[in-house]
DNA sequence: CTCGCAATCGAAATCGTTTTCGATTAAGGG
DNA sequence: CCCTTAATCGAAAACGATTTCGATTGCGAG
């Protein structure tokens, strides 16, 4: 049971291979009563055309790639699904990579996918990316590319994100009208936008309401995991009692440091407040719930999808493209742990 | 910046096509001179055949489907994660698709993957799949096809699953032998092999621990997400005050659980003991942590990969195939909640 | 000097589709 | 009855690689 090609329809109804692929195509120089004929009879032995000989003229390989820095990440795995959903409706398949947070597997990442041919390639950057030479590859050979979450402010292109810094701002306002003074930080690497502008929303919140920043009150999560939440959690508490609440950089970290103040029996919120971001599904079913800021990943993959197939439609025409910049709204959620 | 093609190669060295084909794929009937110039030259423009046209010759894709039941799930992120490390060592790509449970969007997927020409097609069944003809028809066309942890007794194709019969039996055993006596099951729906697998092995250790099996003690989750284990929780604290412990088919509604026990303030394990399975990295960071069944994702997807590989090299021999199913182990993870 | 054999290389067919352009037919106008 | 035009259809040339099968060259043996 091989697969069918056109010749063997155009064997069988006695036409030419054109002819057939015309109707495929609804051709106007082919009449409507073999036009009938054909679609009746490939849809009766359920033909499709050959997706990489179509290929080999068009152009088009109705895939695209999508690079993210982890696979399983309860946010990027949301992205995934609203990137993916939004390619199916317009056809396109998906070959998911993984960077794995790395900027040299990133680089061949984006290799493998160049070789490929995909139609383009949507990308969140790792946290060791420090030079984007990689992805002025992907432009220069004119090839849509969208980036989402973790852009870089080092290259032109089109990114779907959040105001980090904004979002940041307003959950430590938030910590610091519930009554908290002494605020915490701990934050990503040093390198992504995001941390920084998370960092910055953080000192922006401090100034704002005239509270004294102290550096050795940020702490530094390399891998932004539980594991250091709950180990700066127990630093905290030993080295800066005075310390009452800790804004952190992502939900895990801030999961982390509920646990250990659990095993303590250190009261949450009342003696320290924990502020996570991104909203995990998780957050919500630690005890004490953790609040956090909401960072809509299918929407993100949605949008960054969409930004991705008007850049095509774009460069079909021959017309330049102009990069946009969408910014997603983020929503303080408060639940037990403020 | 247009792609090179073999023929840029060629004029460029003042070879023909076949030369420089030959000279890439080490022909032995090209002189070792000419292979290291052409390879020099490669290397220095950083040429790779087309992989399109490569297809229609050689018809491999170097491409394989996964189909997964959920996106935003850590187990199947987790396998999704040991299939493409695996994959990528052997220079695949993996195109993601999900049919999000629903038995009519994994027929599709099916179709566009079959459609797409994938050189392989890996899939974990969703619940509510009561038909089997669309696996049938991935096995009539002679492509390689392996399930995975979500298998079917229906089909006979290869499959990496665990034994969740004995995982379940060895679970409830360990509720049994810390003194519980009256243990509630949450179980998965009605149809997929695995929920039932499981219930079995529920049933199986009450069996064999002369404790009375009450078809009122078990609770069936739709959807197997937190809300349904907290609502559960609800009930069988108001109905059925002497249940002592409960084993549910998988972490999240375990969680929901111990989320309203902790809301009611009732002691776990003491009052009630909760067991969960699959070991989400949730599970772990809960108070009081979960006791759980340890699923390897990873291991399950690596080796899901490596039985379509082999599977291929033998379609390409011509050999006849027979199907193998690998069981991964798992392990008792005893943490706080028992 | 001729022949045979290795060693190298290329021409051309092929994979399955798309698309240009030309061919054929029929109808209608004068 | 001829000529133009519109309506249908097909032949053939791509797309870029792989691979079969010849063709060419050079060499040593006889």
């Amino acid at each position: 049971m091989k697969n069918l090609t056109l010749k063997d329809i155009a064997t069988a109804l006695n036409l030419s291979i054109t002819t057939v692929s015309k109707a495929l195509k609804d051709y106007p120089d082919v009449s409507a009563k073999t036009k009938a004929r054909v679609k009746a009879y490939t849809k009766e032995v359920n033909f499709t055309p050959n997706a990489y000989a179509a290929y080999l003229r068009t152009q088009e390989s109705k895939i695209i790639g999508v690079i993210i820095p982890r696979l399983n990440h309860y946010f990027f795995s949301n992205v995934l699904k609203g990137i993916m959903k939004a390619a199916e409706v317009e056809g396109y398949m998906v070959i998911v990579l993984s960077s794995e947070e790395s900027y040299e597997l990133e680089k061949k990442q984006v290799d493998r996918l160049l070789k490929q041919n995909v139609d383009g390639i949507l990308l969140s950057i790792a946290d060791s990316t420090h030079d984007t030479s990689h992805i002025d590859n992907i432009l220069a050979q004119n090839i849509p590319l969208v980036l989402f979450d973790k852009y870089s402010k080092l290259s032109q292109c089109s990114s779907v994100i959040i105001n980090d810094q904004n979002a940041a701002f307003t959950a430590v306002e938030h910590l610091i009208k519930s009554g908290k003074k002494n605020i915490a930080h701990l934050r990503g690497p040093l390198l992504p936008q995001n941390s920084i502008d998370r960092f910055l929303g953080y000192r922006k919140a401090l100034d704002k309401y005239e509270l004294p920043y102290k550096k050795e009150w940020v702490f530094t999560c390399q891998d932004i995991n539980s594991d250091e939440g709950y180990a700066y959690a127990k630093y905290i508490l030993e080295k800066y009692p005075a310390i009452d609440a800790i804004f952190a950089v992502a939900d895990m970290p801030a999961i982390g440091a509920i646990k250990y103040f659990n095993e303590q029996n250190i009261a949450i919120p009342e003696q320290i407040a924990v502020m996570g971001f991104s909203n995990w599904k998780i957050s919500g079913l630690v005890t004490p719930a953790l609040s956090t800021v909401n960072q809509p990943g299918e929407t993100m993959g949605r949008k960054a999808f969409e930004l991705f197939f008007q850049e095509l439609q774009l460069i079909k025409k021959g017309k330049k493209i102009e990069h946009q910049i969408i910014e997603i709204d983020t929503t303080l959620i408060v639940r037990d742990s403020t």
